[in-house]
RNA sequence: GGCGAGGUAGCUCAGUUGGUUAGAGCACAGGACUCAUAAGCCUGGGGUCGGCGGUUCGAAUCCGCCCCUCGCUACCA
């Protein structure tokens, strides 16, 4: 019986360009989908666009496009920021597909069945310009007009028919599961503001639209379409192919493992989709991690400020590796992390070029020059080399359990740890002093090193898969041997293949870059 | 206003149930080495652990008050 894991990213609403915060959700769920991957599970990692709504449907008017047209094109920019990421997901949805229509169609009659579902009015003050509704208490008058107290545009009252998702009665029920399942909600910081939230009580929910309709339409009454978080959040069971819940997707990947979404929208999916779940009588999803904004230079990203930190710039900079490392090193994950240029250019040179980098060019040099370019066999293993390897090895079972916690950042910091702790064995053992009076101990030293740096590759693998698979292929090593069970496996090298070349992994950054 | 998180070296942060000279990385200074991307290794300087008071043989760690920062406080996503 195989494990299955399966992991989402949130689906991303393509009005705007990818930014960071696109980028830095899908590198994070990337990691884990890999992590798992070498792990031995059966994964499925599922990333997307959300494609409907009102803001998408004027664009497309004012481009004068047909909106699923104008869809294709927004949505193939996210699909290849997958690529330019180096994302391994498995699946691509977009809500404008069909698979989608008829899974939130069923949606939609499950919860009416169930009675979850009621006709009403809904108003409010509503202005135009910021597309948003406004409370009472977030209105005042200015010459006998209403205007926002936030953005000072004009608001209007309006009353619209809705159908709404009787969220109120579920309140109970979802303070009983937070409660019973201490880590569906993580971090524990999030977890406290649903429950705090969740305790003042639960409004219904306005679930349908009939001001615009780009949407899907309500089964029952084609003068509206369902509205965004109903829809939404249904996408992570339309990829499994619900309704068909006989189906072999379905059934080995529902509930899901982990939701990684951004901290903005943690409500919707750590209140409404349980809420919605329990109507429709599926189980809920084991886990929402909820990460934090980045921050550029303790601000947060804006056009005004001139500060925004565009992923695919860096990336095209300085290699897709390289941004993945420093938002996991820099970032701790479920805070907000603040990033800049100067940290990056640190965090390329010390980490990745004078650390990883530099102790395998240093390695794979120096066999070059003295073992024919072969992994040499060891004979007669010291305490010291015993150990270096065995301190790796006995720490797979707590790396396996910082991933199942997502706490990244220990994770980064242990294989760190065991790298610099791999430049000071090949230090202190000088393997140079050997080459004459006892080319055996050189040799034994120089496979105990390459042991090292082929698990701390394997372990780096699901964070910088480029740099890692060129480390491990120059060490004759496929990509089908990259797991955990060869981490704990000793001297599965071939010591008669010669070794491939390897050039700089990681290029420095000067100063005037 | 209410609820919550946090304030530890120049910077980013670790510090389990209170216990010996408070730790790591980066940055800075010096040293020995040479396999390597002038990389790596060793040593060192640097902290009234936000402030005041209390409990205790002993507190960064527990209690009280105060100061500061940040998050959440519903239908743009």
């Amino acid at each position: 019986m195989s494990k299955n894991f399966y992991i989402t990213t949130p689906i991303y609403y393509p009005s705007g360009k990818p930014h960071m915060g696109h980028a830095y959700s899908s590198i994070i769920a990337d990691i884990f989908a890999r992590f798992k991957r070498i792990e031995g599970y059966n994964v499925l990692f599922l990333t997307g666009t959300d494609e409907h709504g009102q803001k998408i449907q004027k664009e497309a008017e004012k481009n004068k496009k047909d909106p699923q047209i104008f869809c294709d094109e927004l949505s193939s920019t996210f699909k290849s920021l997958t690529k330019t990421l180096n994302l391994s997901n498995d699946d691509f949805i977009r809500t404008t597909e069909s698979r989608h229509f008829k899974s939130v169609n069923e949606i939609w009659n499950r919860l009416v069945k169930s009675g979850d579902i009621y006709l009403d009015k809904y108003s409010g003050w509503y202005s135009v310009s910021d597309e948003a509704f406004y409370d009472d208490d977030e209105i005042e008058d200015k010459d006998g007009k209403k205007i926002s107290r936030l953005s000072g545009s004009s608001v209007e009252w309006v009353e619209e028919n809705s159908y709404f998702f009787k969220l109120s009665a579920w309140q109970d029920k979802l303070l009983e599961y937070y409660k019973k399942n201490k880590d569906f909600i993580l971090p524990l910081s999030r977890r406290n503001e649903v429950v705090s939230f969740v305790e003042k009580g639960l409004k219904d929910l306005s679930i349908s639209r009939t001001s615009f309709s780009w949407g899907i339409p309500v089964p029952t009454n084609n003068d509206h379409v369902i509205y965004v978080w109903l829809d939404a959040l249904t996408n992570y069971i339309s990829a499994l192919n619900f309704p068909d819940t006989n189906d072999r997707k379905f059934r080995n990947f529902w509930p899901a493992d982990v939701h990684i979404i951004g901290k903005d929208i943690l409500r919707f999916h750590a209140i409404y989709w349980p809420a919605f779940l329990f109507a429709a009588e599926l189980p809920l999803p084991k886990r929402i991690f909820g990460h934090g904004w980045i921050l550029s230079d303790e601000k947060k990203m804006s056009k005004s400020l001139g500060n925004i930190l565009d992923p695919i710039q860096i990336i095209t900079k300085y290699g897709v590796d390289q941004l993945r490392y420093y938002l996991v090193k820099e970032v701790s994950l479920g805070n907000d992390g603040s990033i800049s240029m100067e940290n990056l250019k640190n965090c390329i040179n010390n980490d990745l070029a004078n650390n990883y980098g530099n102790l395998c060019q240093r390695v794979f040099s120096f066999v070059k020059k003295n073992c024919n370019n072969k992994i040499p066999k060891a004979n007669n293993l010291k305490e010291v080399d015993l150990k270096l390897i065995g301190n790796i090895k006995s720490s797979v079972p707590s790396l396996i359990n910082l991933i199942n916690k997502q706490d990244l950042n220990s994770y980064l910091k242990m294989i760190v740890s065991f790298s610099f702790e791999a430049n000071k064995y090949f230090n202190d053992s000088e393997p140079w002093t050997y080459k004459m009076r006892d080319p055996e101990r050189m040799n034994t030293i120089l496979y105990t090193i390459i042991e090292q740096i082929k698990n701390i590759s394997i372990l780096l693998n699901p964070i910088i898969p480029n740099s890692t698979q060129t480390v491990l292929e120059t060490l004759n090593i496929s990509q089908d041997k990259f797991s955990i069970e060869n981490v704990l496996k000793d001297n599965i090298f071939n010591h008669n293949q010669e070794l491939k070349n390897l050039d700089i992994l990681f290029k420095k950054i000067e100063n005037d870059n």
